[in-house]
DNA sequence: AATACTGTCAACCGCTACGGA
DNA sequence: CTCCGTAGCGGTTGACAGTAT
């Protein structure tokens, strides 16, 4: 069964007027998609005439700069870019496609729904630390459920441990932290040829990868956003067995 | 196991700014 | 100057999924 075909059985896609609205299907996805490619962006209210989508223009620009763009970043705010929009924020207030801007690859939606979720309820609740603390801890456990399923299938579609290895042999003359993350792994896998704790090790190569050359305070900076991991009570083994430099590196991609 | 509650995020709405005729 | 079309912004809503009770 196509998507639009199931839409239309859920009842999704509500016509008024003669424009579609509700979620978008993967055909009208890439009905749009076409037309950027054909026409680029702007000249929204083109789009239904040249393509043949059901769709207003300005529903059809916010499907595109909010969900189809390719430059778009997926997945969790990183500590580092939580830390930017709290600072920017309390410059700038709720302009958040100015703050968005200093986001490479994040939407100012995205901004916007972060910020209420994340900050404007514990800016909120003062009063109620307990409360506060538990909803901390259970974004926690999600936000590392989701991330490490996440990472685990794009390693598995890239990466075999081999392959790893040989990319932080290469790597080391390049990268100051990767010496450190080649013993890390050694450490913590001592006989892992590629098997059981595959779902880690994107991650924590990835962790490496992708960290700036940091100054020290870019490193506070990361430590600041990891709210309290002390006060995790969730299946930490992994991290708690490190010392602090060590889940510095091994906590960072979960963020 | 069932229900209530909460968090997340895509999408919509109303408004404003801007540029061209 | 005014009008109109278009793009963009910020606030809000609603559906869904996950979690707590």
């Amino acid at each position: 069964m196509s998507w639009g075909v199931m839409a239309d059985n859920l009842g999704w896609g509500v016509i008024e007027e003669g424009w579609r609205k509700g979620p978008w299907t993967a055909e009208e996805d890439s009905l749009l998609i076409e037309y950027v490619k054909l026409h680029g962006e702007g000249r929204w209210n083109s789009v239904s005439r040249l393509s043949g989508l059901k769709r207003n223009g300005k529903s059809s620009r916010l499907r595109w700069v909010n969900y189809l763009r390719p430059d778009l970043k997926r997945g969790q705010i990183t500590p580092h870019e939580e830390n930017i929009i709290l600072e920017l924020h309390a410059k700038w207030g709720n302009r958040w496609s100015t703050i968005a801007r200093s986001l490479p690859g994040r939407t100012d939606n995205e901004v916007k729904n972060y910020w209420r979720t994340h900050f404007k309820k514990r800016a909120n609740s003062k009063s109620s630390p307990d409360a506060n603390e538990k909803a901390k801890v259970r974004m926690l456990k999600r936000q590392q459920f989701q991330q490490k399923q996440q990472q685990q299938q794009q390693y598995m579609n890239q990466l075999d441990m081999k392959k790893f290895m040989s990319l932080l042999d290469e790597s080391e003359n390049r990268v100051p932290y990767l010496p450190q993350a080649k013993q890390d792994m050694v450490t913590l896998y001592p006989n892992n040829t590629a098997g059981e704790e595959q779902d880690f090790l994107y991650p924590l190569f990835n962790g490496y990868m992708s960290l700036p050359e940091a100054p020290n305070h870019e490193e506070n900076i990361l430590w600041d956003g990891l709210w309290n991991l002390d006060d995790i009570h969730g299946n930490w083994s992994m991290a708690c067995a490190a010392n602090k430099a060590g889940l510095h590196t091994l906590a960072t991609p979960f963020c």
